[in-house]
DNA sequence: TTGGCAATTTGACTTCGGTCAATGGCAAAG
DNA sequence: CTTTGCCATTGACCGAAGTCAAATTGCCAA
């Protein structure tokens, strides 16, 4: 019996389009990996050498300027694919946000397997496919969005993707609460905006009462409605 | 023989992966339509109901904000791939920037054929790879940089874009000159920029003896380097 | 050629978000 | 329990880009 039987997102990732045979074979030339909060697994320029599926936690993609600025470009959550197949150079690094487990690939094994095996490619296309229309949306954040409206979008998003299972930092529905997964300063390499700016957005909001910060790390939203409102 | 033999996008779109049959086969559920500069392909938030690839021309992907502003979060060129397949709905318009003539789809017969045709659907997960690519590397510019990075970032990439053949919009190579398929107001908008700005860096540049205006819709890049250092 | 119109440029002023600096708070280590 | 150090918050100020308005340009049609 392969390890993939119990995965948490054996339904949910890619793998959802292999049978058990097929399985077998993708979970022979894989293995499983831990990283723990702040550990990289493919830095910024290198050539592409590997692909993962995450299985828990939260990672960060993001590339930097040459005077130190940093941008993240995107940010993956369990089920989600990992890596730059078919021989091109990685344009960002990939971190762990959290401490992660993930399931890696050389990326020539992946490459082979995927050709020989369309389906694959199929689930891969449709994942990217989705992955480009959310970057795009992030776009828009970016080049049009103010400040607040950066930060309300920004709790928005987060939120719908916590609620999805394998997410050790859960949204838990009932108290609204969610633990971040991102220092202030994550947040705004998100937003393209400083920390000091981020910072005074989170408490404008506090002050307004859309939302309560327990703790540095815990966003409870009070008033959902006037966050919609407020992400523009 | 089909109207695919002369094809000048033939061997450098998602086309290049089918062979002589595949490709009348295909041909026969496309059509080709030409579009004058203006005329929108697809409209944003529309079931995704055609694809297409470029032909000839430069076409846009946008969206907007409520309060009316304007995000252009893709640019088009021949042979590219135009459109969302696997039932989504388009969260972007497409929409022609100069005269232009694409081969387009039913997006419900396109995906039939894809299915159907691996090497087509590796074709289209390579490109769709290499276009988010692209775009992470937009978000770094739209998040980190300066009005005036971002301007000399666009006549680079543009240049870079224009060279390649199909484009009846050409960078000539020995005069340095480049018939620009935007606007201002659409410079602005793929930058994040307002029309103002966007006048104020060009004409700074200008000025710089960095470029040369011969007409608004015409650049010389005077000086290649200061150009490059420019762009951060 | 001229008039009209839209696009662009230019100028004056405002503002949002960045920068710099000081303070505060929490958590791990001693 | 205290110390240490990092991260976050807060405040004061500044500057880049936005806004509003006017002038200019270039283009098309009459």
């Amino acid at each position: 019996m392969s390890t993939c039987d119990q995965c948490v997102v054996r339904n949910r990732s890619i793998c959802a389009a292999l049978d058990e045979n097929e399985i077998k074979l993708l979970n022979s030339i894989g293995r499983r990996r831990n990283l723990t909060a702040g550990e990289s697994l493919i830095w910024e320029g290198e050539d592409s050498v590997l692909v993962a599926n995450v299985i828990e936690g939260v990672l960060k993609l993001s590339t930097g300027t040459e005077d130190g600025h940093e941008q993240i470009v995107g940010v993956v959550y369990p089920s989600d694919f990992i890596g730059r197949p078919f021989g091109a150079t990685t344009g960002y690094g990939v971190t762990a946000l959290t401490d992660a487990r993930v399931c890696v690939f050389s990326r020539r094994d992946f490459d082979g397997f995927a050709r020989e095996h369309p389906s694959l490619g199929q689930k891969l296309l449709e994942r990217t496919l989705g992955e480009l229309d959310r970057t795009r949306r992030w776009m828009l954040l970016l080049g049009r969005k103010s400040a607040s409206e950066k930060v309300a979008s920004f709790l928005l998003e987060l939120m719908e993707r916590l609620v999805e299972p394998g997410c050790k930092v859960v949204f838990d529905q009932p108290s609204r609460q969610l633990e971040l997964p991102f220092s202030r300063q994550q947040i705004a390499d998100v937003l393209g905006l400083t920390i000091e700016t981020v910072s005074r957005q989170l408490t404008r909001l506090k002050v307004e009462g859309t939302i309560g910060l327990p703790s540095r790390r815990e966003v409870v939203i009070r008033n959902l409605d006037a966050l919609v409102a407020g992400a523009g």
